[in-house]
DNA sequence: TTATCTATCAAACGATTGATAGGTAGGTAG
DNA sequence: CTACCTACCTATCAATCGTTTGATAGATAA
Protein backbone atom coordinates (compact mmCIF):
# COMPACT_ATOMS: atom_id res chain seq x y z
CA UNK A 1 0.00 0.00 0.00
CA UNK A 2 2.25 3.13 0.74
CA UNK A 3 5.23 3.75 -0.45
CA UNK A 4 4.10 1.05 -3.07
CA UNK A 5 4.92 3.44 -6.43
CA UNK A 6 8.60 3.56 -4.76
CA UNK A 7 9.16 -0.07 -6.14
CA UNK A 8 7.71 0.56 -9.89
CA UNK A 9 10.12 1.43 -12.38
CA UNK A 10 7.79 4.25 -13.57
CA UNK A 11 7.25 6.89 -10.63
CA UNK A 12 3.18 8.39 -11.21
CA UNK A 13 2.94 11.77 -11.98
CA UNK A 14 2.01 12.37 -8.00
CA UNK A 15 5.40 11.20 -6.98
CA UNK A 16 7.21 12.92 -9.48
CA UNK A 17 5.48 16.17 -8.24
CA UNK A 18 6.64 15.04 -4.61
CA UNK A 19 10.54 14.43 -5.73
CA UNK A 20 10.10 18.05 -7.66
CA UNK A 21 9.33 19.50 -4.49
CA UNK A 22 11.10 18.58 -2.23
CA UNK A 23 14.13 19.55 -4.47
CA UNK A 24 12.63 22.75 -5.13
CA UNK A 25 11.76 23.19 -1.06
CA UNK A 26 15.38 22.19 -0.17
CA UNK A 27 16.51 24.85 -2.66
CA UNK A 28 14.86 27.90 -2.32
CA UNK A 29 12.02 27.20 1.08
CA UNK A 30 8.44 26.95 1.21
CA UNK A 31 7.59 30.60 0.01
CA UNK A 32 10.13 31.29 -2.39
CA UNK A 33 9.16 28.48 -4.57
CA UNK A 34 6.42 28.94 -6.94
CA UNK A 35 3.40 26.32 -8.22
CA UNK A 36 4.56 27.35 -11.63
CA UNK A 37 8.19 26.23 -10.86
CA UNK A 38 7.40 23.29 -9.49
CA UNK A 39 4.94 22.87 -12.49
CA UNK A 40 7.55 23.82 -15.38
CA UNK A 41 9.95 21.69 -13.98
CA UNK A 42 8.11 18.96 -14.86
CA UNK A 43 6.89 20.72 -17.79
CA UNK A 44 3.10 20.78 -17.34
CA UNK A 45 1.13 23.30 -16.39
CA UNK A 46 1.06 25.02 -12.70
CA UNK A 47 -2.99 24.34 -12.86
CA UNK A 48 -2.23 20.74 -13.38
CA UNK A 49 -0.93 20.66 -10.33
CA UNK A 50 -4.21 21.16 -8.75
CA UNK A 51 -5.46 17.69 -10.39
CA UNK A 52 -3.17 15.99 -8.06
CA UNK A 53 -2.95 18.70 -4.66
CA UNK A 54 -5.41 21.02 -3.10
CA UNK A 55 -3.30 23.57 -2.51
CA UNK A 56 0.12 24.22 -2.12
CA UNK A 57 0.04 23.75 1.87
CA UNK A 58 -1.51 20.35 1.00
CA UNK A 59 1.48 19.83 -1.14
CA UNK A 60 4.05 20.76 1.84
CA UNK A 61 1.90 18.70 4.36
CA UNK A 62 1.92 15.76 2.25
CA UNK A 63 5.46 15.82 1.67
CA UNK A 64 6.39 16.51 5.55
CA UNK A 65 4.34 13.99 6.24
CA UNK A 66 5.97 11.27 4.51
CA UNK A 67 9.02 11.93 5.42
CA UNK A 68 8.08 11.62 9.01
CA UNK A 69 6.34 8.26 8.43
CA UNK A 70 9.98 6.72 6.78
CA UNK A 71 11.55 8.64 9.73
CA UNK A 72 9.83 6.83 12.20
CA UNK A 73 9.61 3.64 10.49
CA UNK A 74 13.18 3.18 9.62
CA UNK A 75 14.00 4.16 13.03
CA UNK A 76 11.93 1.26 15.23
CA UNK A 77 12.95 -1.05 12.98
CA UNK A 78 16.62 -0.07 13.01
CA UNK A 79 16.54 -0.29 17.32
CA UNK A 80 13.92 -2.87 17.47
CA UNK A 81 17.90 -4.83 16.27
CA UNK A 82 19.63 -4.35 19.20
CA UNK A 83 19.65 -6.03 22.55
CA UNK A 84 21.06 -3.85 25.18
CA UNK A 85 20.60 -0.16 25.41
CA UNK A 86 23.97 0.57 24.08
CA UNK A 87 23.59 -1.62 20.63
CA UNK A 88 20.42 0.51 20.41
CA UNK A 89 21.58 3.69 20.76
CA UNK A 90 24.20 2.53 18.04
CA UNK A 91 21.31 1.84 15.71
CA UNK A 92 19.45 4.48 16.57
CA UNK A 93 22.08 7.01 15.31
CA UNK A 94 23.70 5.20 12.44
CA UNK A 95 19.61 5.17 11.25
CA UNK A 96 19.58 9.01 11.67
CA UNK A 97 22.97 9.76 10.51
CA UNK A 98 22.25 7.36 6.93
CA UNK A 99 19.35 9.23 6.77
CA UNK A 100 20.47 12.28 6.64
CA UNK A 101 23.60 11.64 4.33
CA UNK A 102 21.24 9.54 2.06
CA UNK A 103 17.89 11.73 2.15
CA UNK A 104 19.59 14.90 2.76
CA UNK A 105 16.97 17.13 0.97
CA UNK A 106 13.99 15.35 2.49
CA UNK A 107 15.97 15.44 5.86
CA UNK A 108 16.45 18.93 5.58
CA UNK A 109 13.19 20.37 5.10
CA UNK A 110 11.46 18.00 7.58
CA UNK A 111 12.66 20.66 9.86
CA UNK A 112 13.49 23.70 8.17
CA UNK A 113 9.59 24.57 6.49
CA UNK A 114 7.84 23.13 9.60
CA UNK A 115 7.03 27.01 10.04
CA UNK A 116 5.46 27.27 7.03
CA UNK A 117 2.57 24.50 7.92
CA UNK A 118 -0.74 25.51 8.74
CA UNK A 119 -1.90 25.43 12.56
CA UNK A 120 -3.48 22.62 12.42
CA UNK A 121 -0.88 20.52 9.97
CA UNK A 122 1.19 21.85 12.05
CA UNK A 123 0.45 19.87 15.28
CA UNK A 124 0.06 16.60 13.37
CA UNK A 125 3.79 16.69 11.97
CA UNK A 126 4.88 18.18 15.48
CA UNK A 127 3.55 14.97 17.14
CA UNK A 128 5.05 12.79 14.74
CA UNK A 129 8.55 14.52 15.54
CA UNK A 130 7.93 14.17 19.29
CA UNK A 131 7.20 10.33 18.57
CA UNK A 132 10.28 10.03 16.67
CA UNK A 133 12.15 12.37 19.49
CA UNK A 134 10.66 9.84 22.03
CA UNK A 135 12.08 6.80 20.59
CA UNK A 136 15.31 8.05 21.39
CA UNK A 137 14.56 9.09 24.81
CA UNK A 138 13.35 5.74 25.63
CA UNK A 139 16.84 4.27 24.56
CA UNK A 140 18.98 6.76 26.31
CA UNK A 141 16.12 6.29 29.84
CA UNK A 142 16.76 2.26 29.50
CA UNK A 143 20.68 3.29 29.33
CA UNK A 144 19.66 5.18 32.63
CA UNK A 145 17.81 2.97 34.28
CA UNK A 146 20.59 -0.11 33.82
CA UNK A 147 23.31 1.89 34.72
CA UNK A 148 25.12 2.44 31.74
CA UNK A 149 24.74 5.79 30.93
CA UNK A 150 25.31 8.97 32.47
CA UNK A 151 22.78 11.12 31.46
CA UNK A 152 21.88 14.55 33.58
CA UNK A 153 18.86 15.01 31.58
CA UNK A 154 17.57 12.75 28.75
CA UNK A 155 15.62 15.23 26.86
CA UNK A 156 18.47 17.70 26.30
CA UNK A 157 20.72 14.84 25.89
CA UNK A 158 18.14 13.35 23.49
CA UNK A 159 18.17 17.05 21.02
CA UNK A 160 21.77 17.48 21.80
CA UNK A 161 22.30 14.03 19.87
CA UNK A 162 19.40 14.62 17.39
CA UNK A 163 20.61 18.04 16.32
CA UNK A 164 24.28 17.15 16.21
CA UNK A 165 23.53 14.64 13.64
CA UNK A 166 20.40 16.79 12.22
CA UNK A 167 23.14 18.80 11.18
CA UNK A 168 24.88 16.39 9.16
CA UNK A 169 22.37 17.04 6.62
CA UNK A 170 23.70 20.80 6.42
CA UNK A 171 27.08 20.08 5.35
CA UNK A 172 27.94 16.55 4.40
CA UNK A 173 28.74 15.85 0.77
CA UNK A 174 28.17 13.24 -1.38
CA UNK A 175 31.54 13.79 -2.99
CA UNK A 176 32.72 15.10 -0.06
CA UNK A 177 36.01 13.72 1.64
CA UNK A 178 34.13 11.48 4.09
CA UNK A 179 31.69 8.85 3.52
CA UNK A 180 28.33 8.29 5.14
CA UNK A 181 29.70 5.40 7.07
CA UNK A 182 32.72 6.97 8.42
CA UNK A 183 30.68 10.35 9.67
CA UNK A 184 28.40 8.17 11.25
CA UNK A 185 31.30 6.40 13.05
CA UNK A 186 32.86 9.30 14.32
CA UNK A 187 29.38 10.72 15.61
CA UNK A 188 29.01 7.24 17.81
CA UNK A 189 32.37 7.44 19.07
CA UNK A 190 31.88 11.06 20.29
CA UNK A 191 28.06 10.57 21.59
CA UNK A 192 28.82 6.91 23.21
CA UNK A 193 32.47 8.52 25.00
CA UNK A 194 29.94 11.36 26.04
CA UNK A 195 27.43 9.17 27.93
CA UNK A 196 28.86 5.63 28.84
CA UNK A 197 29.79 5.37 32.29
CA UNK A 198 32.31 2.95 31.37
CA UNK A 199 35.13 4.93 28.87
CA UNK A 200 35.03 2.00 25.88
CA UNK A 201 35.53 3.99 22.22
CA UNK A 202 38.89 4.05 21.97
CA UNK A 203 40.99 5.48 18.82
CA UNK A 204 39.80 2.47 16.04
CA UNK B 1 32.19 53.24 16.54
CA UNK B 2 30.49 49.84 15.73
CA UNK B 3 27.69 49.00 17.99
CA UNK B 4 27.57 52.45 19.53
CA UNK B 5 24.07 53.22 19.24
CA UNK B 6 23.68 50.19 21.22
CA UNK B 7 24.03 52.08 24.56
CA UNK B 8 22.29 54.64 23.57
CA UNK B 9 18.91 54.92 25.47
CA UNK B 10 17.08 55.41 21.86
CA UNK B 11 17.32 53.10 19.07
CA UNK B 12 17.69 55.09 15.83
CA UNK B 13 15.47 54.05 12.73
CA UNK B 14 17.77 52.06 11.10
CA UNK B 15 18.62 50.09 14.21
CA UNK B 16 14.72 49.34 15.30
CA UNK B 17 14.51 48.60 11.27
CA UNK B 18 17.15 45.78 11.90
CA UNK B 19 15.53 44.37 14.94
CA UNK B 20 11.90 44.02 13.73
CA UNK B 21 13.57 42.64 10.39
CA UNK B 22 15.42 40.26 12.97
CA UNK B 23 12.05 39.17 14.24
CA UNK B 24 10.27 38.92 11.21
CA UNK B 25 12.12 36.89 9.34
CA UNK B 26 12.80 34.83 12.38
CA UNK B 27 9.24 34.20 12.36
CA UNK B 28 8.23 33.78 9.02
CA UNK B 29 11.71 33.85 7.25
CA UNK B 30 13.24 36.26 4.01
CA UNK B 31 11.02 35.45 1.15
CA UNK B 32 7.44 35.08 3.41
CA UNK B 33 8.14 38.20 5.32
CA UNK B 34 7.05 41.45 2.68
CA UNK B 35 8.66 44.98 2.99
CA UNK B 36 5.29 46.16 3.60
CA UNK B 37 5.02 44.07 6.65
CA UNK B 38 8.65 45.17 8.31
CA UNK B 39 7.59 48.69 7.60
CA UNK B 40 3.67 48.02 9.06
CA UNK B 41 5.38 46.82 12.18
CA UNK B 42 7.03 50.40 12.53
CA UNK B 43 4.22 52.40 12.38
CA UNK B 44 5.66 53.89 8.94
CA UNK B 45 5.13 53.04 5.05
CA UNK B 46 7.53 50.12 3.26
CA UNK B 47 8.43 52.85 0.61
CA UNK B 48 10.39 54.56 4.12
CA UNK B 49 12.25 51.55 4.75
CA UNK B 50 13.88 52.58 1.10
CA UNK B 51 15.45 55.72 2.32
CA UNK B 52 17.37 53.51 5.50
CA UNK B 53 18.32 50.64 2.99
CA UNK B 54 18.74 49.82 -1.01
CA UNK B 55 17.20 46.84 -1.33
CA UNK B 56 15.67 44.15 0.25
CA UNK B 57 18.41 42.20 0.12
CA UNK B 58 20.70 45.05 1.26
CA UNK B 59 18.83 44.88 3.99
CA UNK B 60 18.71 40.88 5.02
CA UNK B 61 22.86 41.07 4.42
CA UNK B 62 23.57 44.20 6.74
CA UNK B 63 21.25 42.20 9.39
CA UNK B 64 23.20 39.06 8.50
CA UNK B 65 26.62 40.72 8.26
CA UNK B 66 25.90 42.23 11.86
CA UNK B 67 25.40 39.34 13.19
CA UNK B 68 28.21 37.56 12.06
CA UNK B 69 30.55 40.06 13.34
CA UNK B 70 29.14 39.87 17.07
CA UNK B 71 29.93 36.20 16.67
CA UNK B 72 33.31 36.47 15.84
CA UNK B 73 34.09 39.18 18.25
CA UNK B 74 32.85 37.44 21.09
CA UNK B 75 34.16 34.04 20.71
CA UNK B 76 37.63 35.75 19.54
CA UNK B 77 36.96 37.67 23.35
CA UNK B 78 36.18 34.39 24.94
CA UNK B 79 38.34 31.91 24.03
CA UNK B 80 41.68 34.57 24.81
CA UNK B 81 40.10 34.57 28.39
CA UNK B 82 41.68 30.69 28.38
CA UNK B 83 44.86 29.25 29.05
CA UNK B 84 44.79 25.27 28.35
CA UNK B 85 42.94 24.07 25.33
CA UNK B 86 40.63 22.51 27.71
CA UNK B 87 39.72 26.02 29.20
CA UNK B 88 39.48 27.68 25.72
CA UNK B 89 37.25 24.91 24.75
CA UNK B 90 34.57 25.30 27.98
CA UNK B 91 34.79 29.15 27.31
CA UNK B 92 33.75 28.22 23.26
CA UNK B 93 31.03 26.80 24.01
CA UNK B 94 29.72 28.44 26.99
CA UNK B 95 29.95 31.45 24.55
CA UNK B 96 28.14 29.74 21.85
CA UNK B 97 25.43 28.01 24.23
CA UNK B 98 24.80 31.98 25.47
CA UNK B 99 24.68 33.34 22.69
CA UNK B 100 21.73 30.84 21.43
CA UNK B 101 19.56 31.13 24.09
CA UNK B 102 20.15 35.14 24.49
CA UNK B 103 19.94 36.12 21.09
CA UNK B 104 17.54 33.02 19.68
CA UNK B 105 16.28 34.69 16.29
CA UNK B 106 19.67 36.22 15.77
CA UNK B 107 21.73 32.96 15.74
CA UNK B 108 18.36 31.35 14.38
CA UNK B 109 18.42 33.53 11.20
CA UNK B 110 22.25 33.36 10.97
CA UNK B 111 21.83 30.11 9.08
CA UNK B 112 18.47 29.82 8.04
CA UNK B 113 18.55 32.64 5.83
CA UNK B 114 21.72 32.26 4.19
CA UNK B 115 20.07 30.50 1.04
CA UNK B 116 18.19 33.77 0.39
CA UNK B 117 21.65 35.72 -0.19
CA UNK B 118 22.95 36.66 -3.65
CA UNK B 119 25.64 35.31 -4.60
CA UNK B 120 27.81 37.44 -4.27
CA UNK B 121 27.05 38.57 -0.65
CA UNK B 122 26.76 34.74 0.07
CA UNK B 123 30.39 34.90 -0.59
CA UNK B 124 31.08 37.23 2.37
CA UNK B 125 28.75 35.92 5.56
CA UNK B 126 30.68 32.36 4.18
CA UNK B 127 33.92 33.65 4.74
CA UNK B 128 33.00 35.04 8.22
CA UNK B 129 31.13 31.60 8.82
CA UNK B 130 34.21 30.02 8.07
CA UNK B 131 36.53 32.49 10.23
CA UNK B 132 34.03 31.73 13.16
CA UNK B 133 34.07 27.79 12.64
CA UNK B 134 38.22 27.95 12.40
CA UNK B 135 38.14 29.33 15.84
CA UNK B 136 36.77 26.14 17.16
CA UNK B 137 39.17 24.13 15.17
CA UNK B 138 42.15 25.65 16.06
CA UNK B 139 41.15 25.28 19.51
CA UNK B 140 40.72 21.85 19.26
CA UNK B 141 43.75 21.43 17.01
CA UNK B 142 45.44 22.65 20.19
CA UNK B 143 43.76 20.48 22.14
CA UNK B 144 45.22 17.44 19.97
CA UNK B 145 48.66 18.29 19.69
CA UNK B 146 48.82 18.97 23.08
CA UNK B 147 47.90 15.35 23.88
CA UNK B 148 44.57 15.80 25.62
CA UNK B 149 41.91 15.92 23.09
CA UNK B 150 41.12 12.51 21.53
CA UNK B 151 39.68 13.82 17.95
CA UNK B 152 39.97 11.36 15.03
CA UNK B 153 38.98 14.15 12.72
CA UNK B 154 38.87 18.10 13.80
CA UNK B 155 36.40 19.16 11.39
CA UNK B 156 33.50 16.92 11.86
CA UNK B 157 34.14 17.44 15.31
CA UNK B 158 33.96 20.94 15.01
CA UNK B 159 30.69 20.63 12.68
CA UNK B 160 29.08 18.11 15.33
CA UNK B 161 30.01 20.43 18.29
CA UNK B 162 28.88 23.58 16.47
CA UNK B 163 25.49 22.11 15.27
CA UNK B 164 24.83 20.50 18.64
CA UNK B 165 25.30 23.99 19.86
CA UNK B 166 23.19 25.79 17.59
CA UNK B 167 20.41 23.76 17.43
CA UNK B 168 19.75 25.19 21.09
CA UNK B 169 18.24 27.97 19.73
CA UNK B 170 15.99 25.67 17.93
CA UNK B 171 14.44 23.85 21.28
CA UNK B 172 15.32 26.50 24.26
CA UNK B 173 12.46 28.49 25.62
CA UNK B 174 13.02 31.52 28.23
CA UNK B 175 10.38 30.34 30.39
CA UNK B 176 11.47 26.49 30.60
CA UNK B 177 12.13 24.25 32.61
CA UNK B 178 15.77 24.59 32.86
CA UNK B 179 17.78 27.78 32.43
CA UNK B 180 20.73 29.12 29.50
CA UNK B 181 23.38 27.86 32.19
CA UNK B 182 22.30 24.63 33.08
CA UNK B 183 21.81 23.66 29.28
CA UNK B 184 25.58 24.85 28.58
CA UNK B 185 27.26 22.94 31.53
CA UNK B 186 25.34 19.67 29.94
CA UNK B 187 26.67 20.22 26.52
CA UNK B 188 29.88 21.14 28.10
CA UNK B 189 30.24 17.79 30.16
CA UNK B 190 28.18 15.99 27.22
CA UNK B 191 31.23 17.16 24.56
CA UNK B 192 34.15 17.30 27.36
CA UNK B 193 33.37 13.59 27.88
CA UNK B 194 33.32 12.82 24.30
CA UNK B 195 37.00 14.02 23.22
CA UNK B 196 39.12 14.11 26.56
CA UNK B 197 41.47 11.74 26.77
CA UNK B 198 41.58 11.33 30.61
CA UNK B 199 37.66 11.17 31.47
CA UNK B 200 37.39 13.94 33.64
CA UNK B 201 33.76 15.32 33.69
CA UNK B 202 31.80 13.33 36.33
CA UNK B 203 28.41 14.23 37.54
CA UNK B 204 28.41 17.31 39.10
C1' DT C 1 -21.93 3.52 -29.20
C1' DT C 2 -22.33 6.13 -25.30
C1' DA C 3 -20.82 7.56 -20.97
C1' DT C 4 -17.43 8.35 -17.67
C1' DC C 5 -12.83 9.07 -15.96
C1' DT C 6 -7.95 10.81 -16.30
C1' DA C 7 -4.80 14.27 -17.04
C1' DT C 8 -3.87 18.01 -19.06
C1' DC C 9 -4.45 22.92 -21.10
C1' DA C 10 -5.31 28.21 -21.93
C1' DA C 11 -7.02 32.06 -19.81
C1' DA C 12 -8.09 34.73 -16.29
C1' DC C 13 -9.02 36.34 -11.19
C1' DG C 14 -7.83 39.56 -7.37
C1' DA C 15 -4.14 40.13 -4.32
C1' DT C 16 0.48 41.01 -3.19
C1' DT C 17 5.27 41.61 -4.29
C1' DG C 18 9.78 44.75 -4.46
C1' DA C 19 10.73 48.94 -6.08
C1' DT C 20 10.49 53.90 -7.95
C1' DA C 21 9.18 58.80 -8.67
C1' DG C 22 7.94 62.95 -6.98
C1' DG C 23 6.39 65.71 -3.26
C1' DT C 24 6.65 67.80 1.50
C1' DA C 25 6.97 69.14 6.56
C1' DG C 26 10.46 70.24 9.82
C1' DG C 27 15.00 70.99 11.20
C1' DT C 28 19.77 72.83 10.42
C1' DA C 29 23.48 75.73 8.51
C1' DG C 30 25.36 79.65 5.99
C1' DC D 1 16.17 84.63 4.52
C1' DT D 2 17.86 81.04 1.79
C1' DA D 3 19.52 76.63 0.85
C1' DC D 4 19.97 72.22 2.07
C1' DC D 5 19.19 67.83 4.52
C1' DT D 6 16.46 64.34 6.92
C1' DA D 7 12.75 61.40 7.08
C1' DC D 8 8.84 60.54 5.78
C1' DC D 9 4.58 60.52 2.54
C1' DT D 10 1.19 59.37 -1.66
C1' DA D 11 0.70 57.13 -5.76
C1' DT D 12 2.02 54.04 -8.93
C1' DC D 13 4.60 50.43 -11.66
C1' DA D 14 5.27 45.80 -13.83
C1' DA D 15 5.77 41.27 -12.24
C1' DT D 16 4.41 37.44 -9.87
C1' DC D 17 1.59 34.98 -6.60
C1' DG D 18 -1.98 30.92 -5.52
C1' DT D 19 -6.02 29.57 -7.34
C1' DT D 20 -10.29 28.84 -10.28
C1' DT D 21 -12.84 28.09 -14.44
C1' DG D 22 -14.22 25.77 -18.48
C1' DA D 23 -12.71 23.11 -22.13
C1' DT D 24 -10.51 19.04 -24.33
C1' DA D 25 -8.04 14.85 -26.04
C1' DG D 26 -7.51 10.18 -24.98
C1' DA D 27 -8.28 6.08 -22.39
C1' DT D 28 -11.55 2.99 -20.20
C1' DA D 29 -16.05 0.85 -19.19
C1' DA D 30 -21.07 -0.26 -19.97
Amino acid sequence: MALSWATEEQASRSEQIRQMTIHLFHEKGYPATSIRAIAKNLDIKSSSLYYHFQSKQDLLFDVLDRIMDELIQGLQKSVAHGQTPEEKLVAAIRFHISFHTDHQAEAFISHSELRFLSAENFRRIAEKRKRYEEIFQQVLREGVEAGVFNVPDVKVASYAILLMCTGVSSWFAEKGRLGGEEVARIHEDLILRGILKTSKGGNR
